[in-house]
DNA sequence: CGATGCCTTGACCAACCTCAAGTGGCGTGG
DNA sequence: CCACGCCACTTGAGGTTGGTCAAGGCATCG
């Protein structure tokens, strides 16, 4: 009902071709050269504090690794040995009660530090949902790091924080949002996420199910699509496909993310 | 239904009192004495590194302050120049939607840490609900010592990770869990909060209103409500008091809490 | 071209919310 | 000392929202 998005046409959307996983292959990153230094989103993890010739200090204990879709990277409550840094893909992160209902706490992108929620084991599971590259490092390991590199760890703190800042939100979200309150403030977010490591997206490409969303929302599958073909008469986004939305009208959305309907 | 707790008559709860507010009277605690070297509390926070002859490092950096109930110690979105410890009381931490709408995002109790959720700005508002008493220290103050001290650090991350933790089982339960659920949840929870600064504790005493519980849980008061009716019923629980809760069945108050009624 | 998996849509239902009335504790003031 | 008002809590009746169940669409893949 307004115009802030006046691009009427689509032009390329981020992944459009099904068969190379998201940014991996148009990116240098860590795992195309096997080297830190040429990592394009090392300025956004807590290898950023290094300078370019401190970097061997890391890439030594850093170990890569890839995972398949549906391939489970760590369980909840298993030994937390290892932390990880997302260089390509996503991630589920979840809880699961005892009769399987899920709870979805988080989804992991590049640029995502994993393993930092583990008291006495990991607090959730993580598995990937396409294909995923990353760093892997003891976490004993970047622990000693820290007395040499205390930066380090002033990062590693604001990274916690910021996990902290965004939990609560979601906790406002699951508590007292509305369904269409729910999924706009989500596409908002994961918006905002792409923009991070992507500035050429054009729009959200939507790499979990709509049961993975229902599960990170606190709503049912049905709930999710029936809010999206909302959304979508109003104006709101467009759905080219079930996976790629388009914020057609950013202001109303923000509007539905905030007040719902009225 | 079954006999984990044997005792029938709950002897002596902990607020018998109302005139006097809970446990500040009881342990000598900071503030009675305005020296660290006797805060009871000490070893539950970030001070606790500090070796007796240290202690004058955090102190001087110091203010003790009060609150009456319903004060507000800060608001979401305002400048986060200063973080707390709690040392006696209960305060309310929440955050709003333009509608009024409220999420309570958690209780802070003795021992806790305030101030941490910040990135520009508290990330929620902070209210007494009681008569609170804690320690007032500059933001800048405290990470200035990291140098000094990198052990006070390490602890905060470990506050951070407690924090993210919890925030991530509150996210599975306002996301998953059904009333009866939620509310045994929270009775456990904070059954094991309460004893980590007061172990003589032989009940739980409700010092927040249903309506806060409601906003903390994701629920209307009238739902808590009966949830307590429901749990009272069923021997889980009893109610001397609407704000004094003896756990009868903690047997059966996890079930309840894991998996509903079945 | 059929099988599969995911998404969408409709009809129905129940859980939780809303609205309303009543209870009980506590402080105040006559 | 009792009456009153206030406030929080409880309980009941009824309504709405989002869940459940079921069917159909659509894309992908062998």
């Amino acid at each position: 009902m307004n115009g802030k998005h006046t691009t009427t046409a689509p032009t390329v959307l981020v992944t459009a071709n099904p068969a190379r996983p998201a940014l991996c292959g148009d990116h240098s990153q860590t795992h195309e050269s096997g080297h830190c230094s040429s990592c394009s989103i090392r300025h956004l993890t807590i290898c950023g504090v290094f300078k370019p010739d401190e970097l061997v200090h890391i890439e030594k204990l850093m170990h890569a690794r890839e995972l398949e879709a549906g391939q489970r990277l760590f369980e909840e409550g298993h030994g937390a040995d290892f932390v990880y840094n997302m260089t390509c893909g996503t991630i589920r992160l979840y809880k699961l009660l005892p009769d399987g209902r899920r709870q979805i706490t988080g989804f992991a992108l590049p640029g995502d530090f994993l393993g930092l929620a583990a008291r006495q084991g990991y607090a959730y599971s993580a598995e990937a949902i396409n294909h995923v590259t990353l760093c892997r490092f003891k976490r004993r390991d970047i622990s000693d790091l820290f007395g040499r590199f205390p930066e380090m760890e002033h990062r590693l703190l604001s990274v916690a924080t910021d996990e902290l800042v965004a939990a609560q939100d979601q906790m406002l979200l699951l508590g007292r949002k509305t369904p269409i309150e729910k999924v706009s403030s989500f596409l908002l977010g994961l918006q905002k996420r792409i923009a991070r490591f992507n500035q050429r997206a054009t729009g959200i490409t939507l790499e979990m199910t709509r049961a993975d969303i229902a599960d990170y929302l606190g709503l049912t599958v049905e709930t999710v699509s029936r809010t999206f073909s909302k959304l979508k008469k109003q104006g709101a986004i467009e759905l080219a496909r079930s996976d790629e939305v388009v914020i057609r009208n950013s202001t109303l959305l923000e509007q539905f993310a905030e007040e719902g309907e009225r």
